[in-house]
DNA sequence: TAGTGGTCTAGACCACTAG
DNA sequence: TAGTGGTCTAGACCACTAG
């Protein structure tokens, strides 16, 4: 053993059994000592491997007793919201799927308050991890001569960021939308996962400084990356 | 010293430097070294200080060269969205301001699809942690024989478990919205702050299977308290 | 009282950075 | 190479739980 990390080994041996069911919502778990025995990893170590799974909110501690699983998470998640450290630290996990300019749908009209006919860039990304593909993410912006079309520019702005060639950073107001949702077949595919499984969807929409929309995004996380790391700048 | 815990001790050392503004963006804070000779901690403790900090999002660590402070957090936020866990651990620093039964603004009406006349529940509830006001937090329901005014049930209930006399928990959707907003007067009094201060807004919608709503809440957190833990289930 | 998690130390070795 | 953070151990003592 020890490819990976003894901590880690602590984490992946807890998360299996709490994902396959075998431990279930309420259930302890074993004791830092017999972790311990189990594994033959120190006890600093074991309770960092713990200390993951709290922070993720797998588990959680009580002084005297023990660990406990928590609650389900199906409507539980966590997102660390900062698009720029993502950014920085994971520019060449953000690629760039397609770039068009297209006729926006009514929703999309209503969205970003826009006038007949005018027409709307759309900027499809991948998210992902390593092999792993963690989302989609789908840009809207208002067609104009100023769009931000360069792909170099693309793949390494924030949301936010795409705009500051006519506006300040400072004026860009953001506006966050929340909701649990599901894969459909397009992003079944490019994810390479199975329609149909949960996915957790993240509106974004700025707004320049007199509250009228500059921007709408939408990025679509599966569910089991739960611990998000997402776009807000 | 030693009042507290040595690991707190380098917390709150540090992110007072940092809230001052002695320690700005970018800057590199002293090393582990240097904090263990400083305070005379041990280094596994100077370093669990130091993961607070990072999980709060406030510094980053890059190995061979230090600590970092974090970006500018003002359009910046974690959340931890898991109501039960907060209520299971902090039962005693929810409190009850007011319950009353209104007739609901033009806003409310739209938001959960009131018919005429029908009034609406409001428990508005303060959360604290210990002598700190932290947030303000008001539900709607629309009124009936069945909504909770038992207050032993408000206090320790969760959003969606309202609910349950009603509706199976599984069957309760929700809809999530989050913004940064800015504390008004009744708010400012109530949190003991001023006026004006950014607060982050959490706007819960709950529906039952039919996409019906069947309760609306705003939980506001002051800013400065920007790790969070909400109301999810 | 025995068992559990919480805090803390001293020390070791490794991986990475930057001159 | 010297300095920094990352992982890990063995051991100590404390606080809490529950019989």
């Amino acid at each position: 053993m020890a490819v990976r990390n003894a901590y880690l080994e602590i984490v992946e041996m807890l998360l299996e059994r709490i994902q396959s069911g075998e431990l279930k919502q309420g259930d302890a778990l074993p004791s830092e000592k017999a972790l311990m025995e189990m594994t033959g990893i120190g006890r600093s170590t074991v309770r960092k491997g713990l200390a993951v799974l709290v922070n993720d909110g797998y588990i959680h501690a009580v002084q005297g007793k023990g660990y406990y699983v928590r609650a389900e998470k199906s409507h539980d998640f966590r997102l660390y919201f900062n698009e720029t450290s993502t950014i920085e630290t994971s520019a060449d996990s953000i690629s760039i799927i397609n770039v068009d300019i297209i006729v926006p749908s009514e929703d999309l009209v209503r969205e970003l308050n826009l006038t007949p006919n005018r027409k709307v860039v759309v900027i499809k990304r991948m998210i992902t991890d390593g092999e792993t593909r963690i989302a989609l993410d789908c840009k809207y912006i208002p067609y104009s001569a100023k769009s931000p079309v360069v792909e170099k520019e693309l793949y390494n702005a924030t949301f936010p960021q795409m705009f500051t060639k006519e506006k300040a950073l400072f004026d860009i107001i953001k506006n966050l939308k929340i909701s649990v949702d599901r894969t459909d077949e397009e992003m079944a595919k490019i994810l390479r996962t199975r329609e149909g499984s949960p996915v957790v969807r993240i509106e974004q929409k700025l707004y320049d400084e007199n509250k009228n929309p500059i921007g709408f995004g939408v990025t679509r996380f599966l569910g089991q990356y739960f611990k998000i790391k997402a776009i807000s700048e």
